[in-house]
RNA sequence: GUGGAUGUAGUUCAGUUGGUUAGAAUGCUAGAUUGUGAUUCUGGAGGUCGCGGGUUCGAGCCCCGUCAUUCACCCCA
């Protein structure tokens, strides 16, 4: 008998995890919906033409491919598949993927529903996403996103609403030490341009991310074997060294970036940003203009945004930014502009397991259990039962006739605050035992008290 | 894809230079208690020591392989 096991990288979610998931999952639909966006589900899989090329190469390499049904080697050109190179003949045999991203799938919405979305398009996303990494520490092979994305406008509220969001999901979810780090893209590319590394762009993205990870010299060893002298490297660290509050660091920048029309615009985007979060009447707190901050998916063109929790070792747990682009790798004919964001559900739900942060009521399932001493005080228990439930209270009664120690540690283990104990005094005196689980109080008391204890 | 670490009751871990029948804590379970749980006491069940091979009179321990888990790199939620 083969012992039943997981795949990589995949998890089971019990009552206990699901409940504090749900917490999560609950804040953030919450807030997506108070800010206008509407519900999206999309298939699981995607066609693979769908999803190829939107990630890079490397995203390529992590989609889950499927295989197709059927006899799908009977086509299979003889010279490939004899030359044992399974890449070259991957695309006549898998023609669907599992979707890597809420993104893309949204964007391929948009462009196939144009005729009937009504723009601008608020939509939220909340579905697991699979990638075939290797499994580590906040790193899963199947893992939760939550999406919220506004395609149709160029409009920079958007960008401000986002920080708005983060922050409110944050605060729903008392998570206090955070930082929502903003930048442009456009700001990354000036950089590029000043030193005249255009066409080392990427690179040069890449090495400075990591720039609050690995430090200043790493970063500079990394840069100087791609290829970049010492002048440039002082001029590139001279703009990611200054210091000082959003206000101060855009008003350096302006200047630095008097050459480059894309820093230019780049550090206007993000001042408008900045300034509608104050029109907005919120707080700057926990949000911070990081030069340094690039991220690597590809299709982002405007302001970037990622949320890092601070003191926990994970990545960061929430990502997004502005794409113009996306719609047309579809086909579309009319320029699209998108802006979002995703939580990583798993991630956040790592972190305020280290941080212990789940209030202890998630886990809480019934309000009331109902206890007898025989069948006879648990057919009167139905009555009971079935008056808590009409008064909106999660109870349950213990369905079979056992002692009752087995009927509190049922209590116990489901954590469930309240019993009600009947037996024949009960039943006589029409007062019931009403046991506070936490407290070991009780008290005998009519069905009406305890509702109004309960409401 | 590259490199490192770890695999022993359900769980967390002990296990001496290789030596008879592999232990603890916790959890599970039954009772002490015929109307009361989480703190008490007593009993019980539970392990092909990840798997395969090798060295040896003898392997949980040493060697090789393999699988799984995990951490880091790359990249990312």
């Amino acid at each position: 008998m083969e012992k039943p096991s997981l795949p990589k990288g995949t998890r089971d979610f019990g009552p206990v995890v699901m409940a504090k998931r749900q917490f999560i999952l609950d804040s953030i639909k919450k807030v997506f919906q108070k800010y206008g966006f509407q519900p999206l589900e999309t298939p699981t899989m995607e066609n693979l033409t769908t999803l190829t090329g939107k990630y890079g190469e490397e995203g390529d390499q992590l989609l889950f491919k499927i295989l197709n049904s059927g006899d799908f080697l009977k086509d299979v050109d003889l010279q490939k598949l004899n030359s044992r190179d399974s890449r070259l003949i991957t695309h006549s045999i898998s023609e669907k993927g599992l979707r890597y991203d809420l993104t893309v799938p949204f964007a391929r919405y948009v462009v196939m529903n144009r005729h009937e979305i009504a723009l601008p398009f608020k939509r939220y996303q909340i579905q697991p996403v699979w990638r075939a990494d290797r499994p580590q520490k906040g790193r899963y092979r199947e893992f939760y996103q939550c999406d919220a994305d506004v395609v149709g406008t160029d409009s920079l509220i958007c960008e401000a609403e986002i920080i708005l969001m983060i922050k409110e999901v944050f605060k729903s979810l008392k998570i206090s030490d955070y930082t929502v780090k903003v930048n442009h893209r456009g700001v990354l590319s000036g950089l590029a341009e000043i030193v005249g590394a255009k066409e080392k762009e990427t690179a040069l993205f890449i090495a400075i991310d990591k720039l609050d990870k690995i430090g200043e010299e790493k970063v500079k060893e990394e840069l100087r074997s791609k290829g970049f002298d010492d002048k440039s490297l002082d001029v590139v660290f001279e703009i990611l060294n200054k210091e000082g509050s959003t206000a101060t660091k855009i008003e350096l920048l302006t200047n630095s970036f008097s050459t480059s029309e894309k820093g230019k615009k780049g550090i206007a985007d993000l001042s408008a940003v900045f300034q509608s979060v104050k029109d907005y009447g919120v707080s700057e707190d926990h949000v911070e203009f990081d030069i340094s901050l690039a991220r690597g998916l590809s299709y982002y063109t405007g302001c970037i945004f990622e949320v890092k929790i601070n003191n926990v070792a994970i990545g960061s747990v929430s990502g997004g930014g502005r794409y113009d682009n996306l719609t047309q790798a579809f086909g579309a004919k009319e320029r699209l502009s998108g802006v979002g964001i995703s939580f990583g559900v798993d991630r956040l739900f790592d972190a305020m397991e280290e941080l212990k942060l789940f209030p202890e009521e998630t886990q809480v399932s019934s309000m009331v259990l109902i206890t007898h001493f025989d069948s006879e005080s648990q057919r009167y228990g139905l009555k009971v039962l079935q008056t808590l439930r009409n008064n909106n209270i999660a109870a349950e009664i213990y369905p079979d006739p056992i002692k009752i120690q087995k009927q509190l540690d049922y209590a116990n283990k489901k954590m469930i605050p309240y019993v009600i104990v009947i037996g024949s005094e009960e039943m006589k005196s029409g007062l019931l035992a009403f046991k506070n689980m936490k407290t070991g109080e009780q008290t005998k008391i009519g069905i009406e008290d305890i509702l109004n204890t309960l409401k």
